[in-house]
RNA sequence: GUGGGCGUAGCUCAGUCGGUUAGAGCGCCAGGUUGUGGCCCUGGAGGUCGCCGGUUCAAAUCCGGUCGCUCACCCCA
């Protein structure tokens, strides 16, 4: 027999690891319908152009594509937002504002696998569009964090870092970065924290054009991780003061909401993608030791750059790998524990069919019921019933069948009683 | 794509200064009379030691290549 591997970067899933898969879909299924999101979904495989054109060159390398049977050059999906942006610009005028969805995708991507990142993985997608205010940011971010709050993650474990293109780009205004210089200072900031000092220093001053005083500036800047020190420091300039006012908004609608202690600024957070236009953020682990959970934020000029409705949008996509990692070092994985309401211990061969009417009638009221498939010990079936999580042991021999009766085993107490088949429940 | 580490039963691993038929625990199968699971006892199946080649009288063990996993870089969902 060949020998056939599992494709490199993909994942099994044998019921054990199903499972906690599927803890983590309910989770979150529960919290978007909590918030009151709408489930949906969309072709695994796109038009390569729907990422080449509107996500930037960035993602193209590591794109999952190929050429299909009609000649058509399409990849594997490898985020959600621009199949959303697609089709929301079939439909959206006609729908009612601000749309909530959310979708629980596979994304795929063609590149070298190593911890919390493989070929494939789940995304949870929440995102809400046709609302331009910060109390959407800040409402999509609260289902991001009751998301990792559902599965028993608290304020210990992980934070919310969040930081906005609009204000970062005044602020950098501010310290003598020019127009120009702007997107070459965001690829330094975005990997700021990576890179040495010196080498970072170096970048500062040669990519973004900056002297040695405006490099100190902008690094004490970075550090900064408070609104109100920002407006007292920068509040006389307008740019600097327009895009502090909706964080400022977005903070306090979080306080309001409880989740103050888990939101930080953090003017370092810029997201790879370019289409992002107000505010980003991530979820990180609080001891930092593992990738981001979860990114996000606001990008307003997608929907209209795949021809659709001119709206404004935020979002944000977490996936599966990096928090299963979480979860079991936080302990936070239930155990795997296969459970059937009944199983069927059958003695004799001319029991079998009272014992298939008993097992139809209990799984037509909605029990789960499991017996041998073949003649085997008594012995034997009690294990078996043993390895199939059976809460409750039906045994079914001539001496029951002749008062009518079944013996009705409690597994997890041994305690037996003897019971009319009709009146199981 | 670049570099480092690792690759022995289904799983976790032992075994390498080269030397008879490669081991353990767990799991699996069968049995301990078809009337009772967990504990226990007995027996069994299962490995071309990732793959290919080289050195050698002899390779799981040394060497080269390759594939896979993993870590870092790159990049980022």
């Amino acid at each position: 027999m060949a020998d056939f591997k599992r494709l490199p970067g993909f994942r099994d899933f044998p019921p054990e690891d199903l499972a906690l898969r599927a803890h983590v879909f309910d989770a979150w299924r529960r919290v978007a319908i909590r918030y009151g999101f709408r489930e949906y979904d969309g072709p695994p495989v796109e038009p390569l152009d729907l990422y080449v054109e509107k996500s930037g060159e960035e993602i193209v390398g590591q794109l999952y594509n190929f050429e299909d049977k009609g000649g058509r050059t399409v990849s594997l999906r490898p985020e959600m937002t621009p199949s959303l942006a697609r089709i929301l610009g079939d439909r959206s005028r006609g729908m009612a504002k601000p749309i909530r969805w959310f979708t629980i995708p596979q994304l795929f991507r063609y590149e070298r696998q190593q911890r919390g990142r493989l070929r494939e993985h789940y995304q949870w997608n929440v995102d809400i569009v046709g609302e331009e205010s910060a109390a959407a940011d800040a409402e999509v971010l609260a289902v991001a964090i009751d998301g990792l709050r559902e599965l028993g993650l608290g304020v210990d474990d992980f934070r919310a870092r969040v930081s906005d293109r609009r204000l970062l780009t005044a602020l950098l205004g501010a310290v003598g970065v020019q127009d120009d210089r702007l997107p070459a200072a965001f690829a330094v900031i975005d990997k700021i924290e990576r890179m040495p000092e010196d080498k970072a220093r170096g970048r500062l001053l040669d990519e973004v054009d900056l002297d040695d005083a405006g490099a100190d500036r902008l690094r004490a800047l970075l550090e900064c991780s408070s609104l109100t020190e920002l407006r007292n420091q920068f509040g006389e300039r307008d740019a600097v003061r327009d895009a502090l006012a909706p964080l400022e908004e977005y903070a306090a609608i979080l306080d309001a909401m409880g989740m103050g202690d888990f939101v930080k600024l953090d003017l370092k957070i810029v997201r790879g993608l370019a289409y992002y236009t107000g505010i980003v953020f991530e979820l990180f682990d609080a001891q930092g030791e593992l990738r981001a959970i979860c990114g996000g934020g606001r990008y307003d000029r997608l929907l209209e750059l795949v021809g659709g409705e001119p709206l404004p949008a935020v979002g944000f996509g977490m996936g599966d790998v990096v928090l299963g990692e979480l979860l079991a070092e936080r302990d936070l994985v239930p155990p795997y524990r296969p459970h059937v309401d009944y199983f069927l211990v059958v003695i004799g061969q001319e029991q079998r069919s009272h014992a298939l009417g008993i097992a139809t009638r209990l799984r037509a009221q909605g029990r789960s019921v499991a017996y041998p498939l073949r003649d085997q010990s008594v012995r034997k079936q009690f294990k078996a019933a043993e390895n199939e999580g059976a809460r409750t042991v039906l045994v079914l021999g001539p001496d029951e069948a002749a008062e009518g009766i079944v013996v009705a085993r409690d597994m997890a107490t041994g305690q037996e009683r003897r019971i009319a088949p009709d009146a199981l429940e």
